[in-house]
RNA sequence: GCUUGUGUGGUGUAGUUCGGCCCAUCAUGACGGGUUCUCGAUCCGUCGACCCGGGUUCAAAUCCCGGCACGAGCACCA
């Protein structure tokens, strides 16, 4: 119909500027299941927040579930940590800003996974190999079957409760069931793949419990099966993953999910975002900890007053494409910057103070002034500071403003409040509360309104963790309340653990 | 080596499926200016790109061929 009558429209139409995330193939509103599955060795990074995001956005767009899966399988070189089970789906929900639909953890199907490696291997799609890694190596580079390969499946059934078998004789490294994909495969990843192998360190949820492991790939494909997931958005160094699997699905009669990949993504202030180094960093004291706001994950970011609806900004305006790229820090903190800046107080934070004792002999001054909370959020409220009646008043602005003041005969405008005539023996006078000319404008605060603080930053490598004292405005903003500092920048309200008398805050950005 | 993916301004991104309204979108950045009692916000302007070489075509970022560059997999990790 709209073809008929008018075609440019149509095609211009699929010209215009897309707008978020682009569609999902084959994707039936309200049967779309996603899953986003980490390894729980530590909290979610920058780096998983893309999957919790692109994945949690897409559940939204079609009414579709989102699963999140802790793909704890191996208990050796990717240890699960038993406490970041917790951390990430506290990281997950307030990431996504709702919690997943369904939780899995993976040592808890086992009883699954182990039924399906046991039926494959009876339907001889699958087969016990008892070469080492290194003798199979070879054998895959030069397309040879290994001797295993000839078993039958009945051979096979007796191998794998063998393998089972604490008493079977097998250790680990003795023994592994192979896909029977094919030797002569053209891509040498996908020959006859390792589905599961022996594991005989403990795992911190079910212990001793199992023997034997199922690999990545292997658990992943029958767990995505078992929960009919509809669309796997994965990194494109997982693109064998999927060609192995498809194979496996292909024995099984099952459908393949859908398949879309991302490119790696570094931040040009971080790097890349290695769970298991940051693991070993904190571990040798490098850092405080994982929220340590030097470090790219999730909760540091949090801690330090990023939003996360501006990293949801930031990773569906990066999209989903299969380009490595590397993105600028700057990119996120403007997305912060303009999430947050509508709706953060203002306060006053003096850094080198210099007390200016002022008399305001010349002027009739109020009990009080108030200030604005927010330039343009009027709304907000003001906040007041009572004046001291005595007319003689004191307060603070920075070292760097008062040598500011000097070189502009000492003339200078608290900000707010009056204009003021200081001398180099930080005495001066108040001259006018009217703003008479173009004088400086400084951020200031009064004595009674001071109070110790430390802002928390880490410098400009982000190396080391920088203690700024100074004096700040007094409030009564809970822990966590996310603030602007006159002429500074954003930071977050936070509890002092080192000293409980003194406030802290955390710098966020300019 | 085999397999596999990616190449649009400084950084990202749209457009590439079905060639033309693309002398290429939007954002970020840098620079300049307006506004503002914050060095914030806001407004305006400027800068800057289709990896290279051929070919097809009236017309190519888009199709074809050939290069080049960079990445990933070939783990009994995820």
């Amino acid at each position: 119909m709209l073809e008929a009558e008018a075609p440019e429209a149509l095609e211009k139409r699929v010209k215009e500027r897309r707008e978020g995330l682009p569609e999902l193939p084959n994707a039936v509103k309200g049967d779309v299941i996603l899953r986003f599955a980490p390894n729980p060795n530590g909290p979610l990074t920058l780096g998983h927040s893309r999957g919790v995001i692109i994945n949690s956005q897409y559940a939204e767009m079609y009414n579709g579930k989102m699963i999140l899966r802790f793909d704890d399988t191996d208990t050796k070189i990717k240890r699960p940590d038993l406490k970041a089970y917790d951390w990430i789906k506290e990281d997950f929900t307030w990431l996504a800003g709702r919690k997943p639909d369904i939780i899995l953890e993976a040592s808890e199907r086992m009883p699954e996974y182990m039924a399906h490696a046991k039926q494959f291997i009876d339907d001889d799609y699958m087969y016990v190999c008892k070469c080492t890694a290194d003798d199979f190596k070879q054998l895959r580079i030069e397309q040879q079957e290994c001797p295993c390969r000839a078993n039958s499946a009945l051979k096979n059934s007796d191998l794998w409760n063998q393998m089972n078998d604490p008493e079977g004789g097998f250790n680990e490294g003795d023994a592994v069931v192979r896909v029977r994909t094919g030797m002569n495969h053209k891509n040498p990843a996908l020959r006859d793949w390792p589905a599961l192998r022996i594991q005989r360190s403990p795992h911190p949820k079910v212990g001793e419990k199992y023997r034997v492991w199922p690999l990545l790939d292997f658990q992943s494909a029958v767990e995505d099966h078992i929960q009919e997931v509809t669309h796997i958005i994965r990194g494109k160094d997982l693109m064998d993953s999927t060609r192995k699997q498809k194979l496996l699905y292909e024995m099984a009669g099952w459908d393949y999910p859908e398949t879309l990949y991302w490119g790696r993504v570094k931040v040009h202030e971080f790097g890349g975002f290695s769970t298991s180094q940051m693991k070993v960093d904190i571990e040798n004291g490098d850092y405080n900890g994982w929220d340590d706001p030097r470090l790219p994950t999730v909760r540091a970011l949090r801690r330090r007053g990023f939003s996360a609806a501006a990293m949801r900004k930031f990773w569906i305006e990066l999209s989903l494409t299969q380009k490595d790229i590397s993105v600028p820090l700057a990119t996120l903190i403007s997305h912060n910057s303009t999430e947050i800046d509508s709706s953060t107080p203002r306060l006053s934070f003096i850094q080198n103070p210099v007390m200016l004792a002022l008399n305001c002999d010349e002027i009739e001054l109020p009990d009080a002034i108030d200030i604005p909370c927010h330039p343009l959020q009027k709304e907000m409220g003001v906040r007041s500071w009572e004046l001291p009646s005595d007319c003689g008043l004191q307060v603070y602005i920075e070292k760097e403003d008062f040598d500011i003041a000097l070189a502009s005969d000492g003339r200078i405008r608290l900000k707010d409040f009056a204009d003021v005539e200081v001398s180099e023996n930080k005495r001066g006078k108040i001259t006018s509360m009217e703003r008479s000319d173009e004088r400086p404008i400084v951020h200031w605060l009064t004595e009674a309104m001071a109070t110790n603080c430390i802002l928390l930053r880490p410098d400009e490598k982000g190396e080391q963790l920088d203690d700024i004292e100074g004096l700040f405005e007094k409030n009564s903003y809970p822990n966590g309340t996310i603030i602007q500092l006159e002429r500074i920048g954003f930071s977050r309200l936070e509890p002092n653990d080192r000293d409980p008398s003194m406030t802290q805050m955390i710098w966020t950005h300019t």
